[in-house]
DNA sequence: TTGTAAGCGTTATCAT
DNA sequence: ATGATAACGCTTACAA
């Protein structure tokens, strides 16, 4: 592809580069008549400034880079169309990449980005444990980065996160306060920091109420992980009062196997789940969930980058906790 | 952010930058001692090299957009992971832009794109009139780019396109097959060329079976919208027997305004979704749907654009038509 | 095998 | 108000 240059305007019209130049960057001296004269011609002509060239003398890109672990669900959707929101009102346009809950492929996407000269990155990881050493040399670098919802412990720069402990907790006490005792967590993995948080919520919860602490078995994230665990319990004749999950699908899939084995929800097993999927509501039953708010997390995580860009890479940390809330419904109450 | 440079390693070695130049580029003749060394100190020093610079001068940039009009539900994302499933074979990084259904954002989204310099866009339209002009204009200047699910019908490039009409016509036979009449056919708007392609497989299907032209009710993408238009057949005292809806988001908003209002579903009406969303196999009754291969298309697109790439912009246009299927499910089928 | 220098398309400084 | 020109970081003839 053959880009209009601003030479070829320039010889068009036998003024100098620099002329050209000025008219597409109002902040110079310039006659009206010449900079419309060349702006007229530079359509004619179908030229575009060349924002490759542009980067590469203003070093800055006014491209922001996100890279989330997956965009299937519509929880990371939600967060980047929030995060959009705030940055284009500031005149940056935002580069999707999605890491496929691969660090390698994060890692990757991580220097594409950075290749591209963007001025700035907002991350969700996938591991906690790896490219940490990369981030933390883009950051030694001044390149801002804010993380959100899946951060590294380590570094030292802006996070945005949600309080993953305290709403696990308030799950549970629902639970709890119901009159049951017998409750089993579905964690995720631990390489990610919310799993712990969500743990711990969930034991603490037991503390307060002076109950045995609960037992935590690990699942994956899929409606399939769900539905095996819980085939699982089945098989071990271990039924427990209630479930509480990390998250929607593998709750959704627990749903689906004890119903398949006869058993009634909310009657004989009660079901929580968590970050309130588009699926949630229309279940059968539908599904108790915690609901993060997407929208701010993205817009949090924006405002902290464009804080940090404006302050010419002097990074000042902040790290921002939101709140939830928990969506009560059928899954989780005995219907009287 | 201040890079390290092809400079900086030069003097560092006192050697020239065409030589480091060289080491990072294996087609050059270079002593591997030299090599060796320049690699290494390069780790040492932090650098790799500026793809911005090199774009500049290669004009190349082993970059690909895509834009796609939204990722809230999957439809989209597994398009853009089944293309990059393909496109990361061949070592190129996929950037992703939403349009948020908004032509004007299509556009922009664009123009940033290209002036990445990507080498070529794949795309799914917002609206069928509109950027056409500016995408006339990249395919002149020999940008590669491929169309997907929506496409301007007059751009004379690569596309791949879903086979609308065909399964709209089965989907609307297996009502009629089971002696059903009187169907509603909820339309998407007009703008969107498979919208009319379904219309028209719809009422094709009547014709087939000699039956008058069946109703269509222009309905937006949502749940809320099927709720709306549902309401207010109810209202108008206008049951039919079975509703064929564009999309499973409006599809489920019917059932749930008819469910209601005491209907059942498929006793009292029957209904048939497409497109095949997450929440079809999992809503009360379970959602009959015409599913699309979503991965299919993505890499069919993906396939087709390195070929033009590869062509060196000598641009063969070709269709390419994919199959589905009709997931039967309750919805749509008198249980005995 | 290595160095020199031109060029990719801009912006920005310094003259004029 | 406009023009020359260096610079951004890199690749690539061409020369040595």
């Amino acid at each position: 592809m053959k880009h209009t240059t601003i030479k070829d305007i320039a010889k068009h019209l036998n003024v100098s580069v620099s002329t050209v130049s000025r008219a597409f960057n109002d902040k110079y001296d310039i006659r009206p008549e010449t900079r419309d004269l060349i702006l007229e011609t530079a359509k004619e002509l179908g030229y575009s400034p060349n924002p490759i060239a542009r980067k590469l003398v203003q070093q800055k890109s006014f491209n922001i880079g996100m890279i989330v672990p997956e965009f299937e669900n519509s929880f990371f959707p939600q967060i980047i169309m929030g995060a959009q929101s705030v940055l284009h009102e500031h005149n940056y346009q935002v580069l999707v990449m999605q890491s496929n809950e691969d660090a390698e492929t994060e890692l990757s996407n991580a220097r594409t980005l950075v290749g591209n000269m963007v001025d700035g990155l907002i991350i969700s990881i996938t591991s906690e444990d790896q490219n940490v050493e990369y981030y933390q040399e883009l950051l030694q670098k001044k390149l801002p980065i804010v993380f959100f919802n899946r951060v590294p412990a380590e570094l030292n720069t802006s996070k945005v996160l949600f309080d993953d402990y305290k709403w696990a907790f308030f799950a549970t006490e629902h639970l709890i306060n119901q009159g049951l005792k017998n409750i089993i967590h579905l964690a995720y993995p631990h390489n990610l920091s919310f799993a712990k948080d969500r743990i711990k919520g969930f034991k603490d919860a037991h503390k307060k109420y002076k109950l045995p602490e609960g037992k935590t078995i690990t699942c994956g994230f899929t409606i399939e992980e769900g539905e095996r665990i819980a085939e699982q319990l089945i098989n071990n004749g271990e039924i427990p009062e209630a479930i509480f999950s990390s998250g929607d699908y593998s709750a959704i899939g627990v749903m689906k196997a004890f119903k398949r084995h006869g058993y009634k929800i909310p009657e004989d097993i009660r079901v929580v789940g968590f970050s309130e999927s588009q699926l949630a509501q229309h279940v059968d039953p539908p599904l108790t969930s915690v609901s993060q708010p997407t929208d701010l997390m993205g817009q949090a995580a924006a405002e902290l980058l464009l804080g940090q860009i404006n302050n010419k890479g002097i990074i000042v940390p902040q790290t921002i906790v939101l709140n939830g809330r928990l969506n009560v419904r059928e899954s989780s109450v005995k219907v009287i």
